[in-house]
DNA sequence: ACTAGACTAGACCGTCCAGTCCAATTTATA
DNA sequence: TATAAATTGGACTGGACGGTCTAGTCTAGT
C-alpha cells in the first residue's frame, strides 16, 4: 500500500532514473522531483540501488498488466495476430517503456538480475502467451506450426525491424499509429506466408 | 599512425568503457589498464567524452570493415542469404561487439550523436547491401521482392530474435556455431517462404 | 653533451554525490 | 489536547572522480 508520499516517490524516481539512467539521476534530484525530503526517500528505500530496483520491477509488472492476449472471439486468425502485433508494438514503442528498455540494457551488467527480472517478465511471458494460441493454430490445421514457441519468438522478432532499432538508439520520437500499422501488416503477412498450411 | 602509446590508450579505453560502461568507467583506471599515466590519456584526448566519442567511433569502424556482403559465385541464393545471415549474427552476437552495443544504447540520451554514427555504420550500411541482392533476386524473378529496403530490414529483423535479446541484456555468453545455425536456418526458411515467387 | 618533447608518478583542486544526522515542524492518533 | 510518528530541510561526512599541475625521467636527434 503505497502512501502518497511513497507513491510520490516511486513515479519520481521513475521519471528521474528513465529520463536520465542510473548514474546520472541523483538522490537529491528525485527528492525534489518527487516534492519531498532526502531523508524520506531513505526511510522509504534504504539506498539508491535498492531504490532503483524496487522501480524497475514495478515497471516491469505495470508492462505486463494489459494481458495482451485477449483474443476477441469472432476473429479470424490473421486479425488476431495483427490485434496481438498492434498491442505489442505500440506498448514497446511508448516513451516511458522504451526508455525503461535502454536502461536496463544499459545497467545489464551492474544489475543482472534486472535484466533477468525484465526478460521473464517481457519477452518470455509474452512467447509463452503467444505460443500457445499458435500450437492451438497448429492443431486446427490453420497454420503450420513445427515449434510453436521458436515461431512465437519469430514472430517477434519480425516485429522488432528497423522502428524498433531507432527507438532503441532513441534516433525516433514515439511514432504514430499509421507508422505501427505498417510494421503490422508486413510481419504479419510474412508469418503467415511462412507457415501456409501445406 | 598510432604510435605505440596512443594505440593502448585507445584498446584499454575500449575494453574498460564497454566493460563498465561510460558512467563507471573511470580515467583512472583506463590509464592503468593502459599502463599509462593519467597525463598522457588527457594529452591524447582532451577528455573523457572526447576520448568515449573516439573510442565509439573506431569500434563503429572496425565493426563494419569485414566487409558483409561478398557473395561467392557458384552459389544459390538460399545459401548467399545463409552466408550473409551467418555472417551477421556472429558478428552482432560476438563479445567486444554486442559489448559496444549494449553501452551505445545506455548512453544514447547522453551521446545522440554516438547513436546516430552507430546506426548509419551498422544497420543503414547492413541493409542497404543486402538490399541491393535483394533487388537483384528480385529482378531475376528468383524471389518476389515488392520493396528491397523493407525486405532486407525484415530479413535482418527476424535474425534478432531471442538469442539476441539475451546478449543485449547481457543473460548469455557468446553462443557457439550451432545456436546461431539453427537461428540462420530459421530465418532464412521463412524468409524465403515468405518471399516465395508466384 | 644539449635540447626538445613525450612520458611518469602522484599530489592536488573543485565538484558532485550517496548517505547520515539532527533539530524543528507537521501530521496522525488516542 | 497531548503524545507519538512521520517528515522536513539543510548541514555535514566521506569518498570518488574529472581534470590540472609539477617535478623529474627517458629517448632521440643534433
Amino acid at each position: 500500500m503505497p502512501s502518497g508520499k511513497s507513491l510520490a516517490i516511486v513515479e519520481a524516481a521513475a521519471r528521474v532514473f528513465l529520463e536520465m539512467g542510473y548514474g546520472a539521476a541523483s538522490m537529491d534530484a528525485i527528492a525534489a522531483e518527487a516534492g519531498v525530503s532526502k531523508q524520506t526517500v531513505y526511510s522509504h528505500f534504504g539506498s539508491k540501488e535498492a531504490l532503483f530496483e524496487a522501480i524497475i520491477e514495478v515497471k516491469c509488472d505495470e508492462l505486463m498488466a494489459p494481458g495482451s492476449l485477449k483474443r476477441v472471439p469472432g476473429q479470424d486468425h490473421a486479425e488476431t495476430l495483427a490485434d496481438i502485433a498492434r498491442r505489442f508494438l505500440t506498448l514497446v514503442l511508448a516513451d516511458p517503456n522504451s526508455a525503461l528498455f535502454r536502461v536496463v540494457v544499459g545497467e545489464s551488467v551492474r544489475f543482472p538480475e534486472l535484466a533477468e527480472a525484465f526478460y521473464r517478465a517481457g519477452p518470455t511471458t509474452a512467447t509463452e502467451a503467444l505460443a500457445g494460441y499458435l500450437a492451438e493454430l497448429g492443431g486446427q490445421g490453420v497454420l503450420a506450426i513445427a515449434d510453436a514457441t521458436a515461431s512465437a519468438r519469430l514472430f517477434f522478432a519480425m516485429l522488432r525491424g528497423d522502428l524498433y532499432m531507432r527507438r532503441l538508439l532513441g534516433l525516433t520520437p514515439e511514432p504514430p499509429a499509421a507508422d505501427i500499422e505498417a510494421v503490422v501488416d508486413e510481419a504479419v503477412t510474412a508469418f503467415l506466408a511462412a507457415h501456409a498450411p501445406a
